[in-house]
DNA sequence: ATCATTTTTAATCATTTGATTAAAAAACTT
DNA sequence: AAGTTTTTTAATCAAATGATTAAAAATGAT
């Protein structure tokens, strides 16, 4: 049995200690190719150790998935929630960072949103429960401060319209990138450019769909 | 052997024959949940018939996916090409088309994108070169309506963002829905209305996007 | 050094899964 | 009806795959 409940030996911390490597293989192949097309035989490969260690630190393979989902999941919804409550900014600054916070995340672990959105659409109810809970503050935040400005005239967008919008221009690039870069031609460097560029021309788009001209 | 080259006998059109049930039932399942996550036999049930008759039919697994993976692709970029290269239609107006043609089909297929979007990762360079042949000319055609436009001075964005904020917009909400409608807490028929809202607003947002207040 | 505990390995198991085969059933031809 | 072809089925195979086991190796304690 590998020693769980912390026993008496110290164990090195965040070191690239086995457990760990078998960890962070099996999110890169998880990640990658999703639940059903990763073989514990290829993350056993890939964290250079024996099969059977798997199942001796994470019991079994959806074990060992649940664990990678959850902490990537929590990584994916970090970016938002951190910023959005900080009630020392403007609504437009959340936007601004918001968007900031995304595309810097997007751009370390571009695999993330396709890795969620499968897991969610396998199962819708799981994650769910999760999701609603740790948004929902945020979602509360939010429509507050759409729905007064509506009220006061300025704006008459749906809050609905408008989360689309800030999540589809924000992460669609990521998840569309193959294509994307297929249809524009345009290469990786530039691609990566492009996605700095949109840091600070998403938050103006979003605020002129706010207030359209008829 | 079936009797693929249509040899004496006359084949029902396009009727519920064995041969169409099985691939309408790969379709549903391989679209739902991906190759790896399919099981022959999940679709054999699914068709109703005996698990021999998948290979009979179409020898392979892989041959069936192909064959399914090859009409959902052609389905999903058909909305694009047609109205694109219209000629007799102006810019704005073959905006306007391509999105009221892709909400119509999203509604229709909402599990398209996913899919496409995940066999692309899978093999990067399968699909890829069909891609790149069916929308050659329609990039030819955007980016040279983008270009001159800029250099008329009546617009400063890049055709790559333009392209990125057309589908993001578009496509996205289709492919984040579970997410979506959790966060905004829309009911399915609030979804389908916004939707339908989008055809108009979608055009609008971009034409917005095309002349930055700054 | 000796012993106990933890970690690692090779071998093996049991199930799942894509595919095949041989025979039965159905459809069609004459 | 008899014969031929096409379609369908049940049974089975072979490989892949998740998991377990028993023993070896490494580590730590006394």
């Amino acid at each position: 049995m590998p020693k769980t409940a912390r026993s008496k030996k110290q164990k090195p911390a965040k070191e690239s200690s086995t457990e760990e490597r078998i960890k962070e293989a099996a999110r890169r192949l998880f990640t990658l190719k999703g639940f059903a097309a990763t073989r514990t035989r290829d993350i056993a490969e890939e964290a250079g150790i024996n099969l059977a260690l798997l199942n001796y630190y994470f019991r079994s393979k959806q074990k060992l998935f649940d664990l990678v989902m959850l902490e990537n999941f929590q990584q994916f919804i970090k970016g938002i929630t951190v910023n959005f409550m900080d009630e020392t900014l403007s609504f437009d600054q959340r936007i601004e960072r918001i968007v900031e916070a995304y595309v810097d995340m997007l751009t370390r672990l571009p695999d993330l949103p396709m890795f969620i959105l499968n897991e969610i659409r396998g199962n819708p109810s799981k994650i769910a429960a999760k999701l609603q809970m740790e948004i929902a503050p945020m979602r509360q935040n939010m429509f507050t401060q759409l729905i007064t400005s509506n009220e006061a005239g300025k704006t008459n967008l749906e809050p609905f319209h408008f989360i689309a919008n800030l999540i589809g221009l924000t992460v669609f690039p990521f998840v569309g990138r193959p294509i994307l870069q297929r249809v524009t031609g345009v290469t990786d460097d530039q691609f990566q450019q492009y996605m700095q560029d949109r840091k600070r021309l998403i938050p103006v788009w979003l605020k002129a769909m706010l207030t359209p001209p008829k």
